[in-house]
Formats: C-alpha cells, sequence, structure tokens
DNA sequence: GCAAAAGTGTTACTTCTACACCCATGA
DNA sequence: TCATGGGTGTAGAAGTAACACTTTTGC
C-alpha cells in the first residue's frame, strides 16, 4: 500500500539536484564586502561565484546551508536567513540545479582566513563586485534588498560587528548597508533608544585621539 | 571534458523530488479565504492541504507554481510570489521533497468551480483554517505575513477585488488582509492619494440604499 | 596649537491617529 | 420616517529631517 502510494504519486516525477547559494557579508573599512570564490575548479573555473553546496539527502536545506558558511569560514550559530529560490530551467549550464541564497552576516574578524584560502575565497567590496556566474548577482540583489529592509527594522545589524564598537563604527555599517550617509545626531537619538544597545566605561584610542566609548549588544541570540 | 567536469560536479551528488504549493487567497463577505484541497488520494488521503504539484524538467519553479494554479482555478497571468522554499527532512512523511510555496492573489469571482470541484478545492475562511498536512499551515502563516507587509507599501490588493468596486469594499479587504479595523476616514485619505485608483461615474445600489461610487484601478499589472 | 574624531539639542515639517456628524435613499 | 451604509475635516501626537558648535587629546 505505502508502495502504491509511493508508485502513484512520487515515482512518476522528475528528480533534481538542489544547491544552496549563500551571500556572506562582512563589514569591513567602511565597506560592506561579500566573500567570493574564484573558482579554480569547473564549472566556470576562472569566474567569481558565491559559496555554495549541494542538498545532501541527511540535511534540511538550512542544515545545509549553515555547512557551507561552516566549510568556508569555520563559523557556526552565525545569522543566516533565507533569501529565495532560483530554478530558471538554465539557471546553471551544466546541469539542471535549483538553488536556494541564504545570506549571511559575520564579523571578518571571526572567520577562518586558511579555511578560506583553501576554498580561494576572497573578501570583495561591494562597490567593487566582479561579474559572478549564473544567476548569483540577482542573489546578492535580492539579499541585499532584504539585508536593507531588516537591519531598519529589526537588530540584526550586530552580526557584522566585533563585540565591542564605538557608535561610529555602528553609523557607518547601517550606512554601508543603505548606501547613504545618515545624520549623526539624528542617528545617535534612534540609538538611545534601542534597548538592546548597551554603553561600557572602556573607551577605543585607536580611532580617535579623544576616544569614544565602546558599546555592546545585550540581547544575543539565545 | 564536459562529460569529465558532469562526473566530479554533479553526478555525486543526491536528486530530490520538487514541488510547489500554492497558498491561494481570496476575499469574500468580508474575510480573507483560501482555496484548500480535500485530499481524495493519498498520501493524507482525507486531509485538507495546498495545491500542490511536482516541477517538471521542462518548467522554472515560476513556471510550475503557475501550472499549479491554472490546474485548479482556470486563472491565468494572476499575482503569484515567492513566499519561501521548505526543506526539512521529514516534512514529508512519503517521500523526500522539497518544497517551495507561492502565494497568489485571486478574485474569487474569476475562479472556475467546475475545476476546483474536480480538485475537490474549497474555499475555506481564514478565521475557521483547519489543521492541514505537512508544514502547510507555516507556509500560509509566512503568506499571510508577506501579504500584510505588502498591501500596505505596494498595490497588489487589487488582485482581490472585482473590476469596479466600492470603497467599502476595498476597506474591508485591507482589514481582512490587516486582521483589524480602519478608521474610515483616515483610510478615504490614505486613499485619495493613490493614483492607481480611480473614480468612475458609476455607483453600486446593492449594498446600500444610497449607493457608493465605484472605483477601478488603472495601472494594471502589464 | 591644531588636526581629527567625539559628543550634544532645537526647530520646522510631515505623517499618523483619534474622533462625530450629515446625506441620500429604499423600505 | 427611519434604518442603512456613504461620505466628509480638524486638531493633537509622534516621528522625521535639517542643521553647528564645543570637547578632548595625540602629535
Amino acid at each position: 500500500m505505502l508502495e502504491d502510494v509511493k508508485t502513484n504519486y512520487y515515482k512518476d516525477n522528475d528528480r533534481f539536484y538542489i544547491s544552496v547559494d549563500c551571500i556572506i557579508f562582512g563589514f569591513h573599512k567602511e565597506e560592506l564586502n561579500l566573500l567570493l570564490i574564484k573558482r579554480n575548479f569547473n564549472p566556470c573555473k576562472g569566474n567569481w561565484s558565491l559559496v555554495g553546496g549541494f542538498l545532501n539527502k541527511e540535511e534540511s536545506l538550512d542544515q545545509t546551508a549553515q555547512r557551507v558558511l561552516r566549510e568556508l569560514t569555520g563559523l557556526d550559530n552565525v545569522f543566516m536567513e533565507q533569501v529565495g529560490s532560483f530554478g530558471a530551467i538554465d539557471r546553471d549550464p551544466g546541469e539542471r540545479v535549483v538553488s536556494t541564497a541564504y545570506y549571511a552576516l559575520i564579523n571578518i574578524e571571526d572567520y577562518d582566513p586558511e579555511l578560506a584560502m583553501l576554498h580561494n575565497a576572497h573578501w570583495v567590496k561591494l562597490s567593487e563586485l566582479p561579474p559572478l556566474i549564473f544567476d548569483h548577482k540577482q542573489m546578492v540583489d535580492k539579499a541585499l534588498r532584504r539585508l536593507k529592509r531588516q537591519v531598519t527594522n529589526q537588530s540584526i545589524g550586530y552580526n557584522l560587528l566585533p563585540k565591542l564598537f564605538t557608535l561610529s563604527q555602528f553609523q557607518q555599517m547601517y550606512e554601508a548597508i543603505l548606501g547613504k550617509s545618515l545624520d549623526k545626531r539624528n542617528f545617535r537619538k534612534k540609538v538611545a533608544e534601542m534597548e538592546f544597545l548597551e554603553k561600557t566605561d572602556e573607551k577605543d584610542k585607536l580611532c580617535s585621539k579623544r576616544g569614544a566609548y565602546l558599546y555592546r549588544f545585550t540581547e544575543m541570540d539565545d
């Protein structure tokens, strides 16, 4: 009976490769960066692409995304969110592959450069994005639109920053994400009302002579 | 060489069934409704589910969604948008299937009741949603959240209404989507600034004795 | 002493919200 | 004539946007 069901309901249908592509954002020197692969393997050897991987039987889609990120950066428990699925017939000229895009926010200081080098991965400024293979540019665009929306509505930005940071850094991150400059006083006024931000007693003296108070996030994702 | 690539890069990976599930919203009697299937087939015969279908080799994901909707309603060129993909390992207990959800907005008057009957499909009030199979409830919830967001930011609501409609109907639709009542004067103030809304000379005398002016949308999705 | 980044309030403007009454008509 | 839904404006509150100067300190 169960076999019967499978025959009727599933077996006549086609099966497909499913992949996950990760848009990995980092924040460095007042700019958003993406961790991209300079492919030293086929297909599209020599071209730039997002990090990707195939769905395995033993994984959920979300788990695949986490694995792909972990394999490249060594990081676990990172903010990640599904962006959408891309299913055009010839999106991958090699084979029919349906891909689901995820975006991740990481603190550039935290990732493992050795692992990245192993995969031939490089941080690339968003403003200097090279041509990407397949529909990866679309994925990036969609992820960026979501990121812009989410950073204003929610408190996800902290994933891009170190544990302690100055308000100037915080503002620069917002400016990098939104792609526009913000008024310092208005920004700080809004920040003052964020109850998940906490001023510490420590000062950062690296970026300025006077020194700026360091802040941290209280509500960590637990 | 190309074969070589395929061997290395694709062939070792698993392949999966991919399905599309459609959350079909309609608006009727001041309420949002969903077009659901009372399954007269296995798996989960006798239970309620969204309309779904499997991805075929010859279709993109979007095309599958359109086909599924067309097969059930007879409608084409309908507002549809991807909601997200669901890839938990055991979401479908019968087989491993990764499903992408789409939501559609249709005018209940337009669909083909014969086709629906053939599929054992019924309009169900959102307020009286029965238990759904698999993760279909999650899909509905996610679609509804998106719908709420989009209806306020964009002008997608018209897909639920007939060509001509009164402002009261229009408001009721918003109220149904947002799940809360709105102030009539504030609503009309906002409506007056929607440049895609056009007042006609005609009046609807069915709903009230005085009669209400009928409106239509100018910017159709072309 | 000066360059460089840190820090700090007020005002105008726009948007949002709350709220109550008259109108036209069919029954 | 009255019950029903259609239609209209205003005032206070909240939020957003524009704007400039003083402070600290390493060099």
